[in-house]
DNA sequence: ACGGTGTATTGACTGCTGTCAATATACCGC
DNA sequence: GCGGTATATTGACAGCAGTCAATACACCGT
């Protein structure tokens, strides 16, 4: 496989520095819908709550409470991660993931 | 036409009163994500950028800056506004639209 | 009443998204 | 190495969401 050319990561405050305040141009507003999108949903919402109330939580852990199939999950939690809003540690054969406060921060910024 | 039981406008400090700090059972999840969904798309916050800086707009200012159809806007507009996050004012033929400041401070909340 | 203008609705189409079963991959203990 | 366990990927499918052209509706001035 050619090698992607690495993930690009929003950086939420320089794309939208004035959150809703003032309007935003076409890249800002897709740029920022594109993590919004990764939120806006009721598993990845519960997925968050979860991993947040735990301070760090292993997939297994999340598979149960949410109801959903093992490999639905990892792919919400796939989406989660590239929108930087949790950050992922392989710990042997368990996959743990924790929050980016700082990244659900600047985004409830946005709407302040 | 049969009368619509009222669109349901949910309450975010009343379905999830802790954020994302605790775990959301799949209803608040859903209702969350709901409001989120509106938010979610770049056409939509750039209405809201331009609504909000204007402090309140009318449809024929708005469908210029964001580049779209008519109807489209027209759409976006009434997704925003079954969110709660917009409300509509009918003067004349013209509608005007101004953002709902405590909704979109409460959804900031959230990721508090 | 009528023509014009601003907005909403309808219908149709396309692309994306959430989901699962099946399969593959990675890691561990023995 | 081997079987078992945890996770990721693939493939397929249904449903939804964004878009526009065409049309309908509402309001206004004349």
């Amino acid at each position: 496989m050619t090698r992607r050319p690495t993930p690009p990561l929003i950086d939420i405050s320089a794309c939208c520095p004035r959150g809703l305040e003032s309007p935003l141009d076409h890249e800002a507003a897709q740029q920022l819908a594109s993590v919004l999108k990764a939120v806006a949903d009721p598993a990845r919402l519960q997925l968050l709550g979860l991993i947040r109330a735990a301070g760090e939580a292993c997939t297994c852990d999340l598979t149960g409470p949410v109801g959903l199939s093992q490999p639905t999950v990892s792919h919400h939690l796939k989406v989660l991660t590239a929108a930087g809003l949790v950050h992922r540690e392989q710990r042997g054969q368990w996959a743990w993931f924790r929050a980016d406060e700082e990244r659900l921060r600047d985004l409830g910024h946005v709407f302040r």
